[in-house]
DNA sequence: ACACACATGTAATTGGTTACATGATTTC
DNA sequence: GAAATCATGTAACCAATTACATGTGTGT
């Protein structure tokens, strides 16, 4: 949609822009693109590209870039695609997992991770906050509006779990460092708690 | 760590508890208790057959179940899994894809996932307040805080993800139902809402 | 006798990542 | 002319779902 790129271009464009809520690797996109022209819903446009190096050899192998760009099919299909509800896969969320046994390792480990938690948190929401920087500027973007819904959420779904974690980090501080059996080998029985 | 279970029991347990961050299907349980009893992490109890000898009581039915339980290896590498930092998987969430791309559809199409994310939203906050119901019985489970904290976790992003799609819904009707080429261009259809 | 829930398991398939292999283009 | 980076592609692998196949115990 953003005219013609290739794959490459692709693969850039989404992690710049969706790409905290949507990725794509190389083995997933050129098998892809192949497919979507071989179902007309993209063509291929001719690599212009093939600088001076490749000026009167035979090509071999891989040429250069190879651009595509959606057809009217291709947009139609996309519209059809936008119309079917969403489906989201089972949630598997292991950093929940892990809290969520947290028990058992006690609470310094269950610190450490929410500490990880926060950080990769906070680097998101810079993340965000540059990707919101960047498209402050095409504010008059056809897609603009739709685009912020989008980031708003990521945005909303961010703060409220800082604020989640420093409630967390305050409530496993309350939590006595356990007194269960813990790794003392020799059974020196557990203590009595509290 | 439930005591022992059964393969059934488990996903059962795992439904009622954490199913909103994690989720087993059967082909992945199986297996994964016989590889993990080869490696004595877990250990299978007999075939307990009860009949109907336990009567008036032992009203549940039990068929030739397979039950297992924790090893004191087992415990150990739970341990250990749940110091290592966790890794999540590649964000992939379609509902957002689509309302990116929901200026290519109309403001109508995307406003229908929005409303259909809110349902869904509502549905699962509706769950969440149950689990919280049951396992406030539970407040003396030595788990007990932590599961809160995955709870509260949940609860948030859900009331977060609510307060937003009011937000977009309103943003939505803003939009007008578009002046692109679109076929049929009747007039009436720009008028303003609120 | 039968239905139904309990219970276990496997095969087919899917959807994807990762690592690798290689070529083309630019830049200094 | 070497390094960096642009660019394409494939093979190996992997995690997991889905659908299916089948057996068992209990209540009616």
């Amino acid at each position: 949609m953003e005219g013609r790129q290739s794959g490459y271009d692709m693969r850039k464009t989404i992690q710049g822009s969706v790409g905290y809520f949507w990725g794509e690797s190389y083995g997933q996109i050129y098998p892809a693109l192949k497919r979507l022209a071989g179902e007309g819903l993209i063509v291929a446009a001719g690599h212009a590209a093939m600088g001076r190096a490749a000026k009167g050899r035979a090509a071999k192998g891989r040429a250069g870039r190879q651009e595509y760009s959606l057809t009217a099919a291709g947009h139609a299909r996309l519209r059809e695609w936008l119309a079917v509800p969403y489906r989201e896969d089972p949630p598997r969320d292991e950093f929940l997992l892990k809290l969520f046994f947290g028990r058992e390792a006690g609470p310094e480990v269950a610190e450490r991770q929410v500490r990880e938690f926060q950080e990769r948190n906070r680097r998101l929401l810079a993340a965000l906050e540059d990707i919101r920087r960047v498209a402050a500027r095409n504010a008059q973007h056809p897609h603009f509006r739709f685009w912020m819904l989008t980031l708003e959420y990521g945005l909303a779904q961010i703060h409220t779990a800082l604020r989640w974690s420093d409630e967390a980090l305050e409530a496993l501080s309350l939590i006595e460092p356990d007194s269960r059996k813990k790794k003392k080998g020799t059974n020196g029985r557990t203590r009595r708690r509290r």
